[in-house]
Order: structure tokens, then sequence, then C-alpha cells
RNA sequence: GGUUCGGUAGCUCAGUUGGAUUAGAGCAGCAGCCUUCUAAGCUGCGGGUCAAGGGUUCGAGCCCCUUCCGAAUCACCA
């Protein structure tokens, strides 16, 4: 059993025993005591003095004294300052504990099995007609960690993807192509197909603002001019054309989708993010039409005068809402309440979870009442896992700016630098092949990448400046793995000696403060994947890795882990480490970061 | 204006359910450390009214109220 519990327990047990009071072991407060004083653990006695009716000094003595008659085996001695209890553990449990973390390949996860409930994680959720950018990088991270979290927590896990195939945008970069394309393709350009698509949604833009200004020159006003130019209802008709199903458009409209996805896979590919199963908009947006109506026939909803529909939310303290349009078609909350159909009729789910911009609360406060009226059982508790935006030094990311960080050119860059930073190197890793090489940059690149993202808490916005790269010392990724490569080459080496970390673990070393630390520091990881499950917050497991890294770099230049002439100590120093880089690859892979054996 | 979220070092960020004279990292700056298990590292130094004021209590960066500043949102856009 662990270590704190047991002492939670006899704690419990002394209170009702000297001042006859119930307490609940887990209100108990365990903390790390603080390294000016001499103990492991530290049980802060404050809330008891109500009980005790007697001095804090006094009653944490009162309570040391019965702690180390119950459990003589966990607390070696004890000694009291203010209303804190310092506890000194036998060294014995540490080993215990040591041993308790190796032992298992996944400390801290909470297994999965059959019975466990069914949670739908959505993110991504990408528009076809441009490429990636670092907005969704940090959706894509978040997201595809998010769901690593929640399988570590015990939950069987569907990623799923919702592709907005369809609209007024994919027609502009269709139309835009027609016009001026000359039938270039991905192949003929060289570009990758969403980087295609998007040069042309920009061309589109371009064009239809001189247009715009055109007409403005000549006297119209702007709003009108806006719906005026020849452009914008060129793309009107192709959007009804699509509606209506026209063949030719629909072929259109077909072949340049394709070339996007395969765009985005490259992305998604190189992010290390997939999914369990795609929906398209085209597919449910008729379906969420279908439950307006019915919501309509049983009198959720209400129709106006001129035949559009909305939902009267007035009374939970939100404004009116509309989900159809008077000509019938759709908006985006009737396209999500589809969504939402299909997925529930493919998956009997538990939980939804929307990993979706901070932008759009209000949509989601919105589309939570209206799946609850409309009888999904999950409806009023979903969760919007609401992550702040990536701004840039000048303001936000405007793609008609062109201030937007392309993801692409991003993960190359971070590869590039990763390259060039181990080339630089002095004390470079020989024998190694160009190969080997390559990926451990993109291992290191990646890793640079996706911890600068995910370490920041996913709720607050967030600044990246172009201009300064992200970094590669300090707290960052590679640090981490880099700790991580040491680690590994030690226990090679060791293994090459012979010195193998046996199962069952020497009790007779004396363990040293830090060692101890270190070994409380590894225990947190179970507390900290289970925080991060139900905050929904993977960046407490990033700076977990952070910190427990931190401290066995110190510990590490303090002792030599080979080096030791007392094998005993030497074992246990070996265990330490091989459960840090354990714990480590753990922690990283829940966020979706490898860890490279050297570099 | 309503609602929601945020404000911690020059900059980027941590800070678990309130805990210990001194609120932590990294970057940037300065000074040291590669015959020693990988220097993408380690050790020092300087840098703070935790936006401001009040309250709750043994104790507040954290909880409550007020004010100031910033962001998002409040569309027959997605």
């Amino acid at each position: 059993m662990e270590i704190t519990k047991r002492i939670a327990l006899a704690a419990a047990a002394a209170i009702k025993e000297m001042w006859g009071q119930e307490v609940a072991p887990e209100s108990i407060q365990l903390q790390e005591t603080r390294p000016e004083f001499e103990g492991n653990v530290t049980l802060v006695v404050f809330p008891f003095l109500r009980m005790s009716r007697k001095r804090p000094e006094e009653t944490a003595q009162l309570l040391g004294e019965c702690l180390m008659r119950e459990v003589p085996d966990v607390v070696a001695r004890f000694n009291v300052v203010k209303g804190f209890l310092n506890l000194v553990i036998a060294p014995a449990q540490w080993i215990g504990l040591l041993e308790e973390i190796n032992g298992q390949e996944r400390f801290g996860f909470t297994p999965v099995t059959e019975a466990s409930p069914l949670v739908m994680i959505e993110y991504s959720s990408p528009n076809t007609n441009k490429p990636l950018h670092l907005g969704h990088v940090r959706n894509n991270l978040l997201g595809w960690a998010l769901a690593q979290v929640m399988e570590a927590n015990g939950n069987r896990v569907v990623k799923t993807n919702i592709v907005n195939d369809r609209g007024i945008h994919i027609c502009k970069s269709m139309l835009a192509w027609l016009k001026w394309g000359n039938g270039e393709t991905p192949e003929t350009s060289g570009k990758k197909g969403d980087h295609l698509i998007g040069d042309y949604y920009v061309a589109f833009d371009k064009h239809y603002r001189e247009e715009v200004k055109e007409l403005v020159a000549q006297g119209m006003d702007e709003e009108q001019a806006k719906q005026e130019a020849p452009l914008i209802k060129e793309a009107h008709e192709m959007l009804v054309k699509w509606e209506q199903g026209d063949p030719e458009v629909r072929a259109l409209w077909k072949k340049m989708n394709e070339w996007v996805y395969a765009g985005f896979d490259e992305t998604y590919k190189a992010l290390g993010v997939s999914f369990d199963k795609i929906y398209y908009e085209s597919d449910t947006y008729l379906e969420g039409k279908k439950k307006v109506e019915e919501g309509l026939e049983k009198g959720f909803f209400y129709r106006r005068e001129d035949g559009s529909v909305w939902a009267d939310l007035t009374k939970e303290g939100l404004d009116e809402k509309l989900l159809l349009r008077s000509d019938g078609t759709s908006v985006y909350m009737t396209q999500d309440i589809g969504t939402a159909k299909l997925r529930y009729e493919d998956y009997p789910i538990d939980k939804m979870i929307y990993v979706v911009g901070n932008e759009q609360n209000y949509h989601f406060q919105v589309l939570s009442i209206l799946l609850d009226k409309l009888g999904f059982k999950w409806g009023k508790d979903l969760v919007h896992f609401s992550y702040g935006m990536v701004e840039l030094p000048n303001g936000k990311m405007k793609s008609r700016e062109g201030t937007v960080v392309d993801a692409d050119d991003l993960i190359q860059t971070m590869i590039e630098d990763a390259s060039q930073m181990s080339a630089d190197k002095v004390n470079k890793l020989e024998d190694i092949t160009e190969a080997e090489a390559q990926e451990i940059a993109r291992i290191v690149g990646m890793g640079a990448l996706k911890y600068f993202i995910l370490k920041v808490d996913a709720r607050k916005n967030m600044l990246f400046n172009p201009e300064e790269s992200i970094d590669f010392n300090g707290n960052t990724g590679p640090f981490i793995q880099y700790t991580y490569a040491r680690i590994r080459s030690i226990l090679r080496k060791a293994k090459a000696q012979g010195i193998e970390v046996p199962a069952k673990l020497p009790t007779t070393a004396e363990l040293s403060e830090k060692e101890i630390s270190l070994i409380q520091h590894l225990n947190d990881f179970a507390d900290t994947v289970r925080q991060a499950g139900q905050d929904y917050n993977p960046s407490c497991i990033a700076n977990y890795c952070y910190d427990l890294v931190k401290e066995y770099n110190q510990f590490y230049h303090d002792f030599s882990v080979l080096r030791e002439e007392d094998k005993d100590k030497q074992v246990v120093r070996l265990a330490l480490s091989e459960a840090v880089s354990k714990v480590v690859r753990n922690g990283l892979g829940l966020l979706g970061i490898e860890v490279p054996e050297r570099m």
C-alpha cells in the first residue's frame, strides 16, 4: 500500500482514538517536506486544532508519537515545527515504492476494459479551403494528447474529426481554380494539395477585393458592393448548383477535396495524430435539418413569419438562436446537431469532448442546451475543451494579411533546426548512420514543437514569436529527451558491465535525501495523470516531466551512477534512473512526444 | 452594454484541494565548470508591491466583493 495512504489511515485512527472525531483519511493533508527541514512527508495539523483543543506544537507531537506506535515500519522518527509534523519514513518503504514503480510497465495508468466509459473526442476540424496553420497545430496536439490522457485514465476513446467540406469557402477556391488554374494539379505544380487550394482561395479573395474596390469607386456603397461583385455572385451560384447536386460541380468539388485530404494526411502524419472516424459536413448537414424539424414539431423551437426557425434560450439566460435560415438552409449549429445524431448512431458514447477554440464558447453553451432538449443523454454534460488562441507579437493570425504561421513550414523548420543543432555539437555521436541522424532530428524537432505548445495551460492564449525560433535549451522537449537518452546510455553501459536491475532491490542501501525526493516525485506521476484527466489539461504532464528530469539532472551531477563502489547503492541508483526514464517515456508518450534512445 | 476567460521577473511560462521568515523555472545579462556515466547539461549573481483595494482565517498568488486593464463572444459567417 502507498506510504501516504497508510499514514493517512493511521492518523485518522489516532485522531479518533485521542479526540473522538471522525476524519476522512483523504482529507488529511500530507505533503513533501521542505528541504530545509528534516523529514520526507509532512502532516499539516492546523485543521485538527479544534478537535484537540491544544496548541499546534502539542497536537503535532501527540500525533507523531501515535504514528510511531501504530505504523513503526513506516515512520522512523519525527519532528515538529509549529503546526507541521515532519515524518522521516523508513528507507525500506522507499525501496518498496521504487520496486512498485519499476514493476509496472505503465505505472499510474488505469487499465481500460470492455466496461470502461466510451468517450468521443472531436478535434482538428479543418476547413478544406486552406492549409493548416499554427492554430490548428495547437488543436491537433491538444486533441491527441487529451485522447491519450483519457485513455490513461481508464476510458475507451474514439478520436473523431469533422471536416468542414462544404460551403461558400470551398466554392471560392473551386471558382478561382476554374478561372485562373489552367488545369494545375498537385502533380503538375509540385505543391501539396492543401497549399494549392489555399493559393486559389487567396487568389479569389484578391480578385474579389479588387472588384469591390472598383464598384465602390463607381459610387456603390461598400456593403452593397460586397454582395454585388460578380465573383461572389458566381460563387453563390456554384454553391446552389452544389446543393442541387450538379454533376460537374460535384465532380470538381470531389477532385479538389481529394487533393486537400492528401495534403492534410501528410501534415497529420508529421504531427503524429490520427482519427478513428472522420465525418464530413456534406453528410451531416441534412441530418441536422431533420433533427431541427423534429424539435419544431415537439415545440422546442418555433418558426418565424419569414420561415426561419429559432430556439428561444432566454430562459437559460442566453439569446434566441437561429437554426434554419428563411430559405431553409442550415447554419453551423444545425450541422453540429446533425453530426451529433450520426455519431450517436455509430457509437453509444457516454461522453463527448469537443476540442475547439475558446472563440466558440458561446456556441457550445448553446449546443449543449439544444442537444439536451433534443434528447441526447450526453448533451447536457458535453465538454467543450476550450483552448486559447495562438497569438503573434503583433496580434492575431490573419490569413488575409498573410500573418499566418503555416504548419508544414513550421514542422520543416523545426526538424532542420534540430538537425543543425546536433551537427553543431562538439561531442557528436559517432557511428551513427545518416538515416538514424535524420530520424533523431525529426523526433527532437517535433519534440521541441510539441512541448512548446503543450506545456502552456490549454485555456490560456499563448504567444508565438516567429522571429525567435523555438528553443532547444532550457525548459524544452529536447532537454527532457536528452536526459532520457543519457539515462538509456547509462543503462546500456551498465548492462555491458553485466549490471542488471533486479526486480527485488537490496534494502540495506542508505538512501540520500535526493534519492528519496526523486522517488516521491516519481510517485506523483500517478496523481498528475489523474489530474490531467479530471481537468482536461495535458499541460500539467508536460510540466511534471520537466520538473522530474530537472531534478534527475541535478542528482546525476552530484552522484555517479556507474562509478559507485557500493554495489547495492549502485543498483538502487540504476533502478532510480530506469524508473525516471520509464515515467518520462510514458509521460511524454501521453503528449505524443517520442523519445530517442540516443541523441 | 451583457456574458465568459485572463492579468505572476525585461520576455515566455509554472505554481496541485489555501500552508512553513526567502513566490518558482526557462530565455535574455553577468561569472564559473568538459582527462570524469552524452556540456541540448550543471553551479552561482542580479531581477517581483503575484494589476489595485477591501474581505474571509491560525495562514491568501490561489476563495469572496469592488475597481482598472486585456482577450473572446453576443450574425440568416463557419
